[in-house]
DNA sequence: GTTCTAGAAC
DNA sequence: GTTCTAGAAC
């Protein structure tokens, strides 16, 4: 998929919509732009190619020349051409190039033959396409039909299959006011249909973001379990994107959007609206974990995570009565004294918790399987059928690849049947121990590591569901104007990634997020101020400015508006909560989206206009400590985890991404996201710089040494015994067996970071 | 930053 | 024929 910023997430106000239809004649292109116009309170014009030569053809130029007229003049424009393929609808999308106009696809998916019939039954239409001719016609361009990509440069897309699609697009259309905006993505998708995929490479490590602390905000009644219709979320997407009052619950609901349920049910509060988690016992179907052991798991994970969940429910899931996990672990809650008001089994299809068994579950949790992709039978196969090709598809843009003891939350997207019918926000897989020698990654009977990996997988599932909590619970009620916001944000991001942060759905246009409703959140730091008086050493004030600022001596460097996603972060943390292991005034921490080893987080420095390391002075020194410390106090919490990990804490000398932002990576680069040699070097020749030599020079000199960036094509050599290799794949097959130690100015000043605290390798 | 892909390298 | 890189596009 193609990776944006999203500075996309704020609804804008008065933005034209450039529709480009798709469909072939017959498909109903110019019954549809008629009954949108007859019924907008939007300015439209239709751009038709059939009529646009004084009531005749015309040509392609002037269709363009037309609409762009009319989009400078701030209208909305329906493109009335077939496009049927990627060619003849690049021309029109380029129209929509900036940040001001969204650009979006109505494909008009019809059944050939219902075309033909209506192409050969009229008599008045514009297109002139009569008779005998029309089959034929119809039937040639559909065979070169190349369905729109979100790649193409389309915001929105919606895929009309038959009349009801048809009638539910017109509707949410017609409704749409002139201030309004739709939310964008792919819609209506069906599953037969040919989704969009990337190319997809395995052996992720994968974790769930979640936050360090596991606070709770009490929302939700907890006394009532009584099923209501509304979703559990409405309130969070409360007043997205300005929907208009008169949106039709029906149809859209057919269409699936985020607006439908705010429309109609935005001052619903349910008394159950308690956050709830579904789980399905992990591994030990399929995987064949023992279940004497997995229950005792699961009521320890349990035990441990209703405490801290005061507000919320978990359901452990299983389709039969006979279950025998579930009889071992009721037995189990029984002895433990664990609320039954937070915890309980339930006999049911996970897919139908609400529509049958009337039990409200904003998240389900799916035993996946490693590659995160549907089919395999049992739990996976049912929840990625019945959430549809939306799961798959959000699961790509998040997360490629999940190892044992991982989970990984996915934002369901409002079009997912699994969403409307159920009301699942979000599916969190989980991938469990295998035991089983039929499947990948065997653990051959080794319970020692098998619980541990299940305790993990366990964790790492509540702690998403958790992290998911925080962030719906965590809304003030009071910034009902940033609550579809803030929705939108949630359901595109990821919990712990950057690409996220940087992606809404698929869309290529660029937007900039900077301003509108966000500016009461810049000046949260000015309380700080207040209480502590104006002596605070680093500089407040810059971090609540979100313009890129030079300061004499930086270099200027145009930031593409891929590489804005950290310096979003840094200005906005409190927006991707959900994302982020620790926030503070300074700094935040996060996961790198595509780590370049088993462990590789980013500590972030908030204050404005400091990109990189070029800009950092002396006056920086405290935060360069600041960021340092914080980075070391990871390093140590991942080293408390796995002692034979060994960091180094540093920066790039020329990041591509913007906003002063320490890496803190594991030296064991064992990742399937360190593909080339610019990754490799950038990190281990002297392009990378070492925190603690930036903070000697800063402190020494007022600035730092950056280095060429040719070091990054440089040869690739091992960062332990140095030796050279030809390649990627061989220089990788290489280190993963590297024992010698590292080299001798890496065992200094403490450039490396060990469990001990000291080097352990220290002569070579 | 990643993805995609042509064409070089093997 | 397959693997891998490097450059363009985003």
């Amino acid at each position: 998929m193609d990776m944006d910023v999203d500075e996309t997430s704020a609804p804008k106000e008065g933005k034209p919509v450039l529709v480009i239809l798709v469909g072939a004649p017959g498909s109903g292109k110019s019954t549809f732009c008629e009954e949108v116009i007859g019924a907008s309170s939007r300015p439209w014009v239709r751009v038709c190619q059939d009529t646009i030569g004084n009531g005749k053809a015309g040509s392609k130029a002037q269709c363009l020349s037309c609409a762009i007229i009319a989009l400078k003049d701030g209208k909305s424009v329906f493109i009335d051409r077939c496009n049927l393929n990627r060619e003849q609808r690049s021309e029109f999308i380029k129209l929509g190039g900036g940040p001001q106009i969204d650009v979006h696809a109505i494909v008009l998916d019809l059944p050939a033959k219902l075309c033909i019939s209506r192409s050969v039954k009229r008599t008045g239409h514009d297109g002139n396409l009569q008779g005998g001719k029309a089959a034929a016609v119809v039937n040639r361009m559909l065979q070169t039909k190349e369905l729109p990509k979100l790649s193409e440069g389309f915001n929105r897309i919606t895929f009309c299959q038959n009349d009801s699609d048809v009638k539910s697009a017109i509707n949410t259309y017609s409704t749409l006011g002139p201030l309004d905006s739709l939310p964008r993505g792919c819609f209506g998708q069906k599953a037969d249909s040919k989704i969009q995929v990337g190319i997809m490479k395995f052996l992720i490590k994968t974790e769930v973001p979640v936050d360090s602390a596991s606070r709770q905000s009490g929302n939700g009644d907890p006394t009532s379990q009584t099923p209501e219709k509304s979703n559990s979320c409405c309130k969070d997407k409360e007043s997205l994107c300005s929907v208009p009052d008169t949106a039709n619950l029906e149809t859209k609901e057919a269409e699936g959007q985020e607006v439908d349920l705010a429309g109609s049910h935005a001052n619903q509060v349910s008394l159950d609206d308690i956050p709830t988690l579904a789980f399905p016992s992990i591994s030990t179907s399929d995987f064949q974990f023992n279940h004497e052991k997995a229950a005792d798991i699961i009521v320890e994970k349990v035990a441990e995570f209703s405490n801290n969940l005061k507000n919320a429910r978990l359901v452990l899931v299983d389709l039969s009565h006979k279950s025998k996990i579930l009889s071992l672990v009721k037995a189990r809650v029984m002895e433990k004294n664990i609320d039954s008001q937070s915890f309980f089994t339930h006999v049911g299809d996970i897919t139908h918790l609400y529509s049958r068994g009337g039990l409200r579950c904003n998240v389900i949790a799916n035993a996946a399987n490693w590659r995160l992709k549907p089919g395999g039978g049992g739990v996976n196969a049912a929840i990625f059928n019945a959430a549809g090709p939306e799961l798959e598809f959000a699961t790509k843009e998040k997360v490629k690849s999940l190892s044992p003891g991982n989970a990984a939350v996915v934002p369901l997207p409002s079009s997912s049947p699994l969403f409307t019918r159920e009301g699942v926000t979000h599916v969190i897989h989980v991938l469990g121990p295998n035991m089983n020698p039929q499947r990948p990654n065997c653990l051959n009977n080794d319970y020692n590591k098998g619980c541990k990996v299940l305790q993990d997988a366990y964790t790492s599932l509540f702690e998403g569901f958790a992290s998911i909590v925080r962030n719906q619970a965590g809304q003030p009620v009071a910034k009902k104007e940033n609550l579809g916001r803030n929705f939108l944000d949630l359901q595109v991001h990821s919990d712990c990634l950057v690409k996220n942060i940087s992606t809404n759905t698929d869309q290529k246009s660029k937007r900039d997020d900077d301003h509108g409703s966000e500016k009461s959140k810049k000046y949260k730091g000015s309380g700080s101020q207040d209480r502590f008086g104006s002596s605070l050493a680093d500089s407040t004030d810059e971090k609540l400015d979100s313009e890129p600022r030079r300061k004499v001596g930086s270099t200027s460097k145009a930031w593409g508006s891929w590489a804005q996603a950290l310096h979003l972060v840094a200005m906005h943390p409190e927006k991707h909560k959900g994302d982020l292991l620790e926030i503070s005034d300074d700094v935040v921490v996060l996961n790198d989206m595509y780590p370049k080893a088993r462990k590789h987080v980013l500590v972030l420095a908030r204050t404005g206009g400091l990109d990189c390391l070029a800009d950092v002075q002396k006056e920086h020194l405290q935060l360069l400590k600041k960021m340092h410390d914080v980075g070391l106090k990871w390093a140590e919490k991942f080293l408390n985890e796995s002692a034979s990990l060994v960091f180094r804490l540093g920066y790039h000398s020329a990041p591509s991404m913007r906003q002063l932002h320490l890496h803190v990576i594991s030296q064991d680069f064992e990742s399937t996201h360190l593909k080339n040699k610019k990754h490799w070097n950038s990190f281990n020749t002297a392009f990378f710089r070492d925190s603690v030599d930036v903070m000697d020079e800063i402190s020494n000199d007022g600035k730092a040494t950056l280095k060429d960036d040719k070091l990054l094509s440089m040869e690739l050599r091992c960062n332990r015994c140095r030796s050279a290799h030809p390649n990627i794949p061989r220089l990788k097959s290489h280190i993963s067996s590297c024992q010698s130690s590292f080299p001798a100015n890496l065992l200094q000043n403490g450039r490396l970071v060990y469990a001990s605290g000291e080097p352990r390798n220290s002569v070579q």
